[in-house]
DNA sequence: CGCTTAGTTGATGTCACTCAACCCTAGTGG
DNA sequence: CCACTAGGGTTGAGTGACATCAACTAAGCG
């Protein structure tokens, strides 16, 4: 069940096997959330840590005039607020975009393990910086990125993550965002990312029907994107 | 000389005397950077962790048609790079941007502070932590802010983050940085930057004349600017 | 069948970009 | 002392990318 979780962390460091038996036993509690559901508000304390397990989930924030900014799309082995300990309340809320299933563990368990083994406390870091860097890389595209190279951009990392997870065979992935969701992540109106996406079906970069994208032309929506697959820091870790 | 560090960790953790003096014995290396150099560029892996002392550095990416986006500005305080030994190769540069001074702490001392003190082990991960709490709050102005407010926004973070470690007395600090240099933060043109911040001037919310910022309304360009500090996570720790 | 949600399309508006000129100040050298 | 230069700031006119508003289609579902 919480294979997704194992298979992300191997990329940050070559986990033992008992580490990853430590990981699956603090799994204390698995949940499904319904699409929309709330996983953890803006300024509270969760009282969990939090991964994802299956569904897609988001980190968002909210403004004064209701519009709502998307800081990151949770997949499958994604950590929602490992380290909330450290700086007390959440300063975003995190939502489930789809019906998901999330597992919590208690601080303290993930406090234990990252002192009982070195290598499950760098995975651990390395999973919040890798977060880190993917938040810098979509700064670049908001701020110096045209409409349809960020979009494009988004497409190539939610390939390579999911397919760090096994969760992208042969190119396509399921798809479960809504275009306005979307729009919600790149800073563009619903209507402009469909002309967008209309774009890049046409340059036969990638079909999207029925909640699934294939992307048909990896290099090619690579190139057009400007994306340089290194700030995900997804080399696989060598066996200890 | 190191006290804009201890400043500013002492707002994550409340530090011993002896947290305090073992960080000033790590910090090795103090070195003055011109204008523009490099402290470290994308794609290197640095010998050392580097933190602010004075002067304002950036991190930032170029772009294949020679754009620039800044991702973050370094104030006196500020880590560079404090856990790269985790993430191997570094995923951007970091420009002195003003005549700077940094100072170099070998990574091994910084393990060895960590595993000493607990304390200080919290107060640098939180100071990482924020860090990426500023870079969401980034993504939200570039996103759903319109230019005056992301503009107007940035001048109160960095009123924020300077009066921290005690260089914005009286709402006045030292602005170092030319307007083009702002643009390539915020995701504007230097000539848009320039009319926005006309406008705050003549809105009266501010003065910047001779690379010194006074503010002159805060609560009203906060106002203005959707600004909550929460995200910088400044509470003063209180003692242990 | 009507209702809802997501996607699509067109017409129009506007914010920020581009290009270009000009100003001001500080620094430099004759 | 003054001409010259260079960097930063300021201003204006024209353009374009993306937003806004509004209507329409298609699919799912009671």
């Amino acid at each position: 069940m919480i294979t997704p979780l194992v298979r992300k962390l191997r990329h940050g460091a070559p986990l033992s096997c008992s580490d990853e038996q430590a990981l699956a036993n603090a799994c204390v509690q698995i949940r499904d959330y319904a699409a929309r559901e709330d996983v953890i508000a803006e300024g509270e304390r969760p009282r969990h840590v939090h991964a994802v397990l299956d569904g897609f989930a988001c980190r968002y924030k909210m403004l004064p005039d209701g519009g709502r900014q998307i800081l990151a799309w949770l997949v499958p082995g994604d950590f929602c607020d490992l380290h909330v300990t450290i700086l007390g309340e959440m300063d975003h809320g995190i939502c489930a975009v789809t019906g998901s299933t999330i597992c919590a563990i208690p601080p303290e368990a993930v406090e234990r393990l990252s002192s009982a083994s070195p290598t499950l406390s760098r995975a651990l870091w390395w999973a919040t910086l890798v977060d880190e860097a993917v938040l810098r890389e979509w700064l670049v595209g908001m701020g110096r990125r045209s409409a349809d190279q960020q979009v494009a951009h988004l497409f190539c990392e939610l390939l390579l993550r999911l397919r760090a997870v096994d969760l992208a065979p042969g190119s396509r992935f399921d798809m479960p965002l809504t275009q306005a969701e979307l729009a919600d992540s790149v800073g563009l109106t619903p209507v402009h990312v469909n002309r967008v996406v209309q774009q890049l079906r046409a340059a036969g970069y990638l079909e999207w029907r029925g909640g699934v994208v294939s992307v048909l032309d990896e290099p090619g929506l690579m190139a057009f994107a400007d994306f340089d697959a290194n700030y995900l820091h997804l080399r696989r870790a060598e066996a200890a």
